[in-house]
DNA sequence: AGCACGCCGACT
DNA sequence: GTCGGCGTGCTC
């Protein structure tokens, strides 16, 4: 094969193909598909991957590749493949979608660095040139990109005084520690080591040493054996008897920690009967979708880990996710006590290079199971046996930035390409997923009872209308406080979750309802203690406070909403004897806070646990009893079609955390919507009523499951240009789908403005619609040009799942 | 996306 | 006449 189809590193519509290139005798034969090189590309260099090789092309001038990056693929056929599928379902290019399957560290990175072409020209520079060439021979083109040389620069660059070369870079490197081995042979080393001087014991220790061990060993692991400085070791390298080394090794971060394996527990009936036919597909190689639906502490996680222990029995792997938020250590744990070295763990929380660590540990086949957020899909398995998406209704499977995948499809393409299992668990599935486990089309597997007998807690629901009326203008109603006071005193713990979204603290006017928005984005602004300032979430927007009203001088402007600081500050006024664990965005984005802050509550150093949504799932406290919802119809109140199902979601999810052993468990839901369907059903732990009601809303309106929806969001900073843009799109897709589609829009998006840009969208709702990727395709052909040259940019979401 | 090429206005 | 503005079109 003499030629390679290659995918460049340049994400736009008209580099979005494959171009060919020669490749060089030396690598004939090792070159194979899915493999990165370095390209010509135009003047430039470029990485690309290489797709296809084939014997004939018909490109006239076909270069020859630079450089080859890997000597084993990094992509494997079938992830080329899953490659391919992911451009086409999400309207991304083709380079994306191969990136997004990599770690970022695999991403190049691209330099121009600037030589002089002969040294004797020196003189001839421009003036502005010369003191930089001076002292140095090269020069990286970003230090004088923006400065006022930069054009003295450029004339020089065309008279060939200056040479530019392209560098392609990789980000992220192996990690390596300085290691040494022998350099000379063990008959010349034995030699030498009785001709070494008395007084040389520690070198003497040091050879022996090395003589018995054949291999490279670490500096660090050699001086710690042997108790010796690295004097001795120096010594021996200068006289050549020892070399310097490089050694690979991995970032590991659980190093530190131990984990006492663990050993299946037995399966109670319930989960018996769930994981049988689970264990039968694995074992007859058959693919099919289960829906795992099973109540919150019904122990789900006991049937994913024995199932995939029967997948590794097989000498198969598996992939397991989970939402990033509950990839706690708890989590990781598990894992690592079940099947010890032999798993992965892929999360946000890794540094780009413990990232890399992990992915190489796939691709060598030196572990079987990934446990991991999103991304961990992709997972360079070639033998899989099962794929497992835990919780699988939370949003965070879905990516919303292109490519706009969602991981259930992924796991599902992958699952029919490998013939294997896939499982998807919640106490709350989707009403997609629900639906196709009723029409069969998943096959569905329920668990209804706890673990450890224990009931599904007890939920009252108070009506915040009320409390206000009678008086009491606090966060906390009677009943909670009351329930509080008394887990206190019996020294149990209590769980208070305050949903954030779109309930942070702002500041309104009281007298006229003022809200202070920001200028650049159509939302409020949010009030942030630490610098007593008013800052915009979207763009970075700061102002300071306002006293009095700016629309009508009223005095009486103030905070509203209630973060998760200001619960905090209320609790210690009205109960100073508890000890109160706050988490939230703030008190865990150092590394490693988290952690400490669930050991500190797990510990019983504290008997409140005070946070946001990352404390609803997956945490396992015996001693909590009490679940407080602070407010629980913030999320209700929320532009989209699925706030409803959100909301019960959450409320369940957060309930799941109380009693989950011996001690039976309360929850309580603060509401100003008492009524609500979501609400009510939630306390009542009742999903399937729920489910119909919900059905019948989402029938009617034409939403999922029963339609399918693709939204279309065109942002500007001239809204005449947004509004005609998205109104000619609008026309256009209802000319070209069929009458059975609904199409709605052009309608402002419900962030209507961010960074100064207008948005608007279409959406589209539809049921079988062949010309619809065709049609979308061709729209953003259409503004291509536009989106290029006037800043106009056009997204098409298939399947969202925020509507923002 | 970059980058070169190329065609027009305002300066040594 | 030349420098440099950015519209246009190509990259194996």
């Amino acid at each position: 094969m003499s030629f390679a189809s290659v995918i460049v590193d340049v994400a736009a519509k008209q580099t979005d193909r494959a171009f060919d290139y020669l490749i060089p005798d030396e690598w004939k034969g090792i070159v194979a598909p899915g493999m990165r090189v370095i390209v010509p590309f135009g003047p430039r260099k470029v990485q690309g991957f290489v797709i296809q090789l084939k014997e004939t092309t018909d490109v006239k001038r076909v270069k020859p590749i630079a450089e080859l990056l890997d000597l084993t693929p990094v992509l494997t056929p079938e992830l080329l493949q899953l490659g391919h599928w992911l451009t086409e379902k999400t309207l991304c290019f083709t380079i994306s979608a191969f990136q997004v399957m990599l770690p970022a560290a695999m991403k190049a990175k691209y330099d121009k660095k600037l030589f002089l072409s002969r040294r004797d020209d020196f003189e001839q520079l421009n003036e502005k040139v010369k003191p930089y060439f001076h002292a140095q021979t090269e020069i990286s083109w970003n230090e004088i990109e923006k400065t006022d040389v930069s054009a003295a620069f450029y004339r020089d660059i065309q008279k060939g005084l200056i040479e530019v070369v392209y560098v392609v870079k990789n980000k992220g490197n192996k990690k390596t520690v300085k290691g040494v081995k022998l350099g000379e042979s063990s008959e010349h080393t034995a030699v030498f080591l009785n001709s070494l001087s008395k007084q040389a014991d520690k070198q003497k220790r040091v050879l022996e040493f090395m003589l018995t061990c054949h291999n490279e060993i670490s500096m660090k692991e050699l001086m710690e054996k042997l108790n010796v400085t690295s004097a001795p070791i120096k010594a021996l390298i200068a006289k050549g008897l020892l070399i310097q080394t490089d050694i690979e090794v991995y970032r590991d971060p659980y190093q530190d920690r131990k984990f006492e394996p663990s050993k299946p527990f037995p399966l109670t009936p319930e989960q018996g009967a769930a994981i049988k036919p689970i264990l039968k597909g694995i074992e007859q190689n058959e693919h099919n979708v289960f829906l795992m639906y099973g109540v919150t502490g019904s122990g789900k996680t006991e049937v994913y880990l024995q199932s995939i222990d029967q997948v590794l029995k097989k000498g198969k792997e598996a992939i397991m996710l989970v939402p990033e938020i509950s990839l706690t250590p708890q989590m990781v744990k598990r894992f690592k006590e079940r099947f010890g070295s032999k798993v992965a763990v892929m999360h946000s929380g890794l540094s780009t290079g413990e990232k890399y660590d992990e992915w190489r540990k796939i691709q060598r086949k030196e572990v079987s199971v990934v446990v991991g957020a999103r991304s961990a899909i992709f997972a360079p398995f070639q033998n899989l046996g099962i794929i497992i998406i835990d919780e699988e209704h939370e949003t965070s499977y879905k990516q919303e930035e292109n490519p706009r995948y969602h991981a259930r499809d992924v796991a599902i393409y992958r699952g029919e390409y490998h013939q294997c299992p896939v499982i998807l668990g919640s106490a709350t599935p989707t009403l997609e997923s629900f639906a196709r486990a009723k029409k069969g089309v998943y096959e569905l597997l329920t668990l209804q009872k706890r673990m450890n007998n224990s009931v599904l807690p007890t939920v009252d629901i108070v009506d915040m209308r009320e409390e206000l009326r009678s008086g009491n203008r606090s966060m906390f109603s009677t009943l909670l406080f009351e329930k509080v006071q008394d887990r206190l005193q019996k020294g149990e713990q209590i769980v208070l979750f305050l949903n954030k979204r779109g309930h942070s603290s702002f500041v309104m006017c009281r007298d006229c309802g003022y809200v202070p928005a920001c200028p650049h984005c159509e939302i409020s602004l949010t009030y942030h203690r630490y610098h007593n300032r008013l800052k915009c979430h979207y763009c970075g927007y700061e102002e300071s406070i306002h006293s009095t009203c700016p629309e009508c001088h009223s005095e009486h402007i103030r905070f509203f909403g209630s973060g998760t600081q200001k619960v905090e500050e209320e609790l210690t006024k009205i109960l100073p004897q508890a000890s109160v664990v706050r988490m939230d965005v703030d008190t865990t984005s150092r590394k490693g806070a988290h952690e400490k802050l669930l050991t500190k509550f797990a510990n019983g150093e504290a008997q409140i646990l005070l946070g946001t949504q990352m404390i609803a799932k997956g945490l396992d406290f015996p001693n909590v009893t009490l679940v407080g919802v602070l407010s629980a119809d913030t999320m209700l109140n929320l532009p989209d079609f699925r706030a409803s199902e959100k909301t019960f979601q959450l409320l369940t999810q957060v309930s799941g955390r109380a009693g989950r052993h011996q001690l039976p468990g309360e929850v309580v839901i603060q509401t100003y919507a008492p009524e609500h369907y979501s609400i009510q059903l939630a306390s009542q732990h009742d999903y399937d009523t729920f489910y119909n009601e919900e059905m019948k809303i989402r029938k009617l309106h034409r939403y999922p499951p029963f339609f399918y929806l693709a939204l279309v969001t065109v942002s500007h900073e001239n809204i005449a240009k947004v509004v005609s843009v998205t109104d000619k799109i609008s026309q256009y897709l209802r000319q070209k789908l069929s009458s059975q589609t609904v199409i709605l829009g052009p309608v402002t998006s419900p962030i209507a403005k961010i960074k100064d840009r207008y948005r608007y969208q279409c959406m589209i709702k539809y049921k079988l619609e062949p010309s619809l990727i065709p049609s979308l395709k061709y729209v953003l052909e259409r503004y291509q040009d536009e989106m290029q040259q006037e800043h106009l940019t056009i997204t098409v979401d298939l399947h969202p799942y925020s509507m923002m």
